[in-house]
DNA sequence: GTGCCACTTGTTTACGTAAACATGCTAGCG
DNA sequence: CGCTAGCATGTTTACGTAAACAAGTGGCAC
């Protein structure tokens, strides 16, 4: 910067406010110093700006593997609307969803240059009371029963499940078999949840719940588990890989989908369409769950806003053709 | 910091050399020194630190669209890996693969605090001689012909469509066609260019090629033509998700597959396994794409490494249940 | 003509840290 | 017993920037 401003002929401080975009400055002297600018090359120093105003520019986003589909694209999200603010974002990925790990991470993130942390981990750990994350920074939360303690961001699982259950007991099937997600995984238990409540509603009999871990392959082992079964003729399955899994069991056993067997899936992933059957399965809008993260952040970094609550995006059941009435004879 | 040092009754520079774990420090004092850090919660300022060292323990990933199965696990792979060699991740995402977006982005980066910058951007604007970088940091670029100018870590895309093809041919295909991914693509030339390369080398015909956009859809879509012709009975599509778009429409025409078209795709990715049927599929490691992507960009923030040269990592075919040997009146 | 105000530009200072240098203490050796 | 080497610790300084304050210039109204 020094350098640039010997070069125009100006002090540093004419520099920054030209680097800064403050208007207090005549055009012609603008001028000379984006030329000397332009002519050696000169990149602010963040490291300076952001230790003289205390802010980094930048949000930290933790994440437990990024492998699965709903993930990757709440960071995408995040990651756009965060450039859109002028933002960066910075990923620290956790090998295992533990407390040891979350709070590992929080506290590399805290060294780290960080205004707020965005914290996307499928598990319960956090909706234990006894479980605190450093404070001092504001923070948003994906999919948590945490709402008491934090900001977070939801969708609408409860709904999703319930709205997938229905659809398929209205088809007239006496009951709905379920795959489940994980033991841990917060968004595993809700829909879980909320399939057997509404099972309950209906006065339809509750099955015993196969439980994968979100791979297609658990759910064509679940898949294999229900073949061996005659009186099965819908599942639920808590993520549309679980249901892809599902129906190649299902094909390997000579089992049709719809036609003895009707199928739905959640999280409406792009390959779901082409999946043969095209699958049935609850939309989760992941991008405005990013988005929206991103906005509860910047209001509490700005502070606008509290550091606490629920917001709960809604759920789309898309039907295509892995649900049908069950056969006759059935 | 200042705090800390007047509770433990040291100087600032005692505690700094405490939090830089030097070794010139007693015992007694280390301890006084930590219990007033933990007292107060004390953590290093990042930006402070990264200003006096020059070094910002943090590296940008420049992305176009989080959305592809491989990037995304490309990014995982770096994110972990840059965890371990006590990096954070910068994730720069743009809009769309072009010049000016990826300059803009690099612009971006140069204003954040990173050492050094991973590209992975499918797309030749890096190829063009006419096009450079900005320099002054270290770079590693994926899936580029850059190597000339850059760190490349590429997959060895040419091996796996020359696999892929090769296979269909010795099962007896008198040819294979091709849906390749879309015209800018880099992987999408470079496994183009390879299937021609094999069906020339052995005397097969080439058939025109349909160009798809990597979506299921654009699979989808290009089944739907094949489905017309009758004299198709292979088809190497150049990733899963276009491979499982051509199974659908083959299957809502009754098209047997493998039974009267055969169909292998590129990627491996986790669900492949699970389509139905079976996708044979080339595998990619994309692990070690970004293992390889951040230790090379290590050793060139280090100063230990040139920075040029195009690393190869290997693809696997992986033969499921979606080729078969032609029917016989074919 | 005088005084005041608006606007541009310069000067000083501080952010929190770590390198370089300086100091003081202890132990070992002749 | 005195000198020196080695180690623990303190002091000074600089990193690049932006806020706060100061100063200079010109125009306009009375």
């Amino acid at each position: 910067m020094a350098d640039v401003a010997a070069i125009a002929g100006v002090s540093a401080q004419t520099v920054s406010r030209v680097a800064n975009g403050l208007t207090n400055v005549d055009p012609s002297t603008k001028d000379r110093v984006v030329a000397a600018m332009n002519e050696i090359g000169y990149r602010p120093n963040s490291a300076a700006r952001a230790l003289k105003t205390g802010r980094f520019k930048s949000i930290g986003v933790i994440m437990f593997t990024l492998s699965t589909f709903g993930n990757m694209r709440t960071l995408d999200a995040i990651a756009t609307a965060a450039a859109q603010a002028g933002y960066s974002i910075t990923l620290i990925p956790i090998a295992l969803p533990t407390q040891v790990e979350l709070l590992g991470a929080f506290d590399r993130l805290g060294e780290h240059a960080v205004d707020g942390i965005i914290v996307i981990v499928e598990s319960h750990i956090l909706d234990r009371s006894d479980v605190s994350l450093p404070t001092g920074l504001p923070v948003v939360i994906v999919d948590s029963d945490a709402g008491d303690k934090y900001s977070v961001v939801d969708t609408d699982q409860a709904a999703g499940a319930r709205d997938a259950t229905r659809h398929l007991l209205e088809l007239g099937h006496r009951t709905v078999w379920h795959v489940s997600g994980p033991e841990g995984s917060f968004s595993a238990s809700r829909r879980r949840d909320s399939w057997e409540a509404t099972l309950v509603a209906a006065g339809a009999d509750v099955p015993e719940v196969l439980i994968g871990d979100w791979t297609t392959n658990s759910g064509y082992l679940c898949g294999l588990e229900l073949a061996k079964r005659g009186d099965v003729t819908a599942v639920f399955a808590a993520n549309d890989q679980m249901a892809l899994g599902l129906m190649r069991a299902f094909h390997e056993n000579d089992i049709a989908v719809p036609g003895r067997i009707s199928v739905v899936g959640f999280d409406d992933m792009q390959e779901a369409s082409s999946f043969w059957p095209p699958l049935t399965t609850v939309h989760q809008d992941f991008g405005a769950v990013g988005r929206l993260c991103l906005e509860k952040l910047l209001d509490q970094i700005d502070g606008n806003s509290t550091s606490r609550g629920v917001a709960v995006i809604p759920t789309t059941l898309i039907e295509r053709q892995s649900t049908a009435a069950p056969a006759s004879g059935a």
